[in-house]
RNA sequence: GGUAGGAUACCGAAGUGGUCAAACGGGGCUGACUGUAAAUCAGCUGGCUACGCCUUCGCAGGUUCGAGUCCUGCUCCUACCA
């Protein structure tokens, strides 16, 4: 099996210029390719690991990947998908961005010891040294304005006369064929990957290619993700799920592939993991059986967690899943009890709070995070959500003194089903 | 530049002198049922130890016992005209 039925089979191919020939070519040999990741935060998320991820299949099956940091992209803007023009991000933002995605990227693929090892460029580096001058008669007057307004990410924006398109952002198709036209004669890399939403983008390389060189290029889009109740992926209460530990707890990330929705799970394990075709179907086969058990559920949180946070990390979150979700506090250790700490957001507290009469309870709960203001965890206590070392609060009344610490030191809030924090005593 | 209309809570959208912390819908939160899922049903959805008090209806003033509602100025949008 090569690489196409692969992607096929795991559903990850959207579109492709022409999958025939593609399919030919990687028949003759290792193909270069690449896809780029704009730094318009300090960390990617969970949506970034599909194109991450295809980058290293690719890889698995010998071929060689490129993975560039969009130093240049990013510092216009990709109008792609976006309804309305942004802000433009500092450069100082950029790099601060830069270094914080490089060290994310750099953690899927081998880089070193193999033969088809994977590179690492950014895009500022063959980008910045160009003058405006050049850009126009050199790339620009391949270029038809008139094929350019008619891409999808133009052709909204200017339909829409309210918001409008820049010419910077308008531009953003330019500096990403260019890209794929410098990758292409320096790296030979013949193919780019990308979102379905960057088609527009690589078919602008793959122009720029044919016209200059007149050699053929390739460009293979990834699907969008998208949640069976139609609600966007990647998203939680608390807003992104970063791979980034301090935006995105290992535990919080473990727990966003747990509670993926029934009918995601089996498509979101193709998606997202390694785990070969029989793998899935016997997972598949086990969730329908008893879908109680959540053991797809299970195997992908910890799929994916490995792959991005490593073994031992995992091994935690699962643990301290276990202890929040497993049933009661009886019989735990402080040992315990520090793990889980470590995992949910926590909250330190001065002792002498728990004096005397105590701290009263949607007081604590407001200021652990885990309520807006009181008034609100007071309702959450009134309809009984709360829950104090894993005990029902059922008084509004209620305060906390010396006696409801565990260990002297710990107090366990939770409200609602799974919002968990852990208060520390100092 | 001219004329007409608009700006309301997370979003959409009612309200045109008191009965307005503001209808309704979406979203969100909590509960019941469950499986940390979905669907369904119920409650909540500005703040405050709260039958009350405080702050909110584009911004700044004013009229009035009383303003989301009336007046003045400002900002920003929309439509038609030029």
């Amino acid at each position: 099996m090569g690489i196409i039925e692969e992607l096929k089979w795991r559903e990850l191919i959207s579109d492709c210029t022409n999958l025939d020939m593609l399919q030919e070519r990687l028949c003759k040999g290792p193909i270069t390719l690449y896809c780029g990741f704009d730094p318009t935060a300090d960390t990617l998320h969970v949506g970034s690991l599909i194109p991450l991820l295809a980058l290293r299949r690719f890889q698995e099956f010998g071929h060689q990947p490129i993975v560039l940091a969009g130093g240049a992209t990013g510092s216009i803007g990709d109008p792609s998908g976006k309804a309305a023009e942004r802000k433009l991000l500092t450069f100082e933002q950029i790099q601060v961005n830069i270094e914080g995605v490089n060290k994310q990227l750099g953690s899927f693929m081998e880089f070193d010891g193999v033969g088809n090892a994977a590179r690492l460029v950014n895009n500022s580096e063959w980008t910045v040294p160009l003058s405006f001058l050049d850009v126009l008669r050199d790339i620009g007057k391949y270029f038809k304005v008139n094929t350019m307004i008619a891409k999808e990410s133009v052709r909204a924006r200017m339909e829409d006369r309210e918001v409008g398109i820049s010419y910077t952002e308008f531009s953003y198709m330019i500096l990403q064929a260019l890209d794929f036209f410098h990758l292409f004669e320096k790296h030979d890399c013949e193919l780019q990957i990308g979102g379905s939403d960057q088609w527009g983008n690589i078919t602008a390389g793959i122009d720029l290619i044919h016209r200059k060189h007149n050699k053929k290029s390739y460009g293979l889009t990834l699907p969008l993700i998208t949640n069976a109740d139609g609600t966007k992926f990647g998203k939680t209460e608390s807003g992104a799920v970063w791979l980034d530990v301090a935006r995105t707890s290992i535990y919080q990330f473990y727990q966003f592939w747990v509670r993926v929705d029934d009918r995601d799970v089996i498509r979101y394990l193709k998606y997202f993991t390694f785990l070969p075709q029989d793998g899935i179907e016997q997972l598949a086969k086990q969730h329908e059986a008893e879908p109680q058990a959540r053991i797809a559920h299970k195997a992908l949180a910890q799929e994916v967690t490995k792959l991005v946070h490593g073994e031992t990390a995992t091994a935690e979150a699962i643990r301290a899943s276990e202890i929040l979700f497993g049933g009661g506090l009886d019989g735990i250790t402080e040992a315990t009890f520090r793990e889980i700490a470590c995992e949910v957001p926590t909250c330190e507290f001065a002792t002498d709070r728990f004096s005397g009469e105590g701290i009263w309870v949607p007081e604590i709960l407001h200021e652990a995070g885990l309520a807006q203001s009181r008034g609100q965890a007071r309702k959450d206590v009134k309809s009984g959500g709360v829950y104090v070392n894993s005990k029902r609060v059922d008084n509004e009344q209620q305060k906390l003194n010396s006696e409801d610490l565990i260990f002297n030191k710990y107090v366990l809030l939770r409200r609602g089903k799974k919002n968990y924090a852990l208060v520390i005593v100092l």
